[in-house]
DNA sequence: GCGACAG
DNA sequence: ATCTTGTCGC
């Protein structure tokens, strides 16, 4: 019954120092290469929240088929916080309860979409990467505001985009999910290469700045009313 | 040394 | 992330 077998590759008792050595030697295993099933026919949103003044995160997963982009299953669970919110570490923060609600999904989605970056990232090792790393599935960043890079401006046009650079090499692209919004910060977490993350993330957006899976991840995370997390039929 | 800093 | 009402602008 040991789903994702990696997850257990190392503690998450760990020092900022620990964890950040941890991200340096974890990034050598990213690949930003497209490997993933295709055609796509599932996309999940991954999401956290907390309560209780931070002590309990919530972890939220809602799962879509592609690319009708319909609501098939979903999954919230709440756990003690164990790490401080800290730029550059969030992994750490959310990725336990995370985990866990994966690991009540009756179907592993094709994709992972994260909040968060996934190589557009100091060390190249955001939430995304971290993630894609622990359950060896293709995952994507969608980053709601900078962290780092540089880009020439995004021109104000639904489905423009530009590329992220730091230090030489490609980390991501900014994208412009809809117009007169602020864009999008995309980056491939693994299992994925640039391109195709943006040809997700845009395929995913409907009407709204937030790709669908983002917008339901995120609702259920936020669901005051619920059932104790347990996974509810939709519709 | 100074500025920036996902959720 | 979270605390929070109405309000300015497309």
């Amino acid at each position: 019954m040991q789903r994702f077998p990696n997850s257990q590759i190392h503690s998450w008792d760990l020092t900022p120092e620990q964890a950040i050595d941890l991200q340096m030697q974890l990034r050598e295993q990213v690949r930003i290469v497209d490997d993933f099933a295709q055609p796509l026919q599932t996309v999940a949103g991954v999401d956290a929240a907390f309560e209780d003044d931070g002590a309990t995160t919530r972890a939220a997963i809602v799962t879509l088929n592609f690319p009708a982009l319909q609501p098939s299953e979903k999954t919230l669970v709440r756990r003690p916080t164990t790490f401080p919110y800290i730029p550059g570490l969030l992994s750490f923060r959310e990725i336990p309860a995370v985990l866990a609600a994966l690991e009540q999904l009756q179907h592993l989605p094709d994709m992972l979409l994260c909040d968060g970056m996934g190589i557009m990232h100091p060390r190249r090792f955001g939430i995304a990467a971290h993630l894609g790393i622990l359950t060896d599935l293709p995952t994507i960043g969608v980053g709601k505001s900078y962290l780092c890079g540089k880009h020439a401006p995004v021109p104000d046009e639904q489905g423009a985009w530009v590329p992220v650079f730091d230090k030489g090499e490609q980390i991501g692209a900014v994208v412009r999910t809809r117009a007169g919004t602020k864009p999008l910060y995309i980056s491939p977490g693994h299992r994925v290469s640039i391109a195709t993350a943006v040809d997700v993330v845009l395929r995913c957006t409907t009407k709204y700045r937030l790709p669908e899976t983002t917008r339901y991840a995120d609702q259920l995370s936020k669901d005051k009313a619920n059932n104790g997390g347990l996974q509810l039929p939709l519709g």
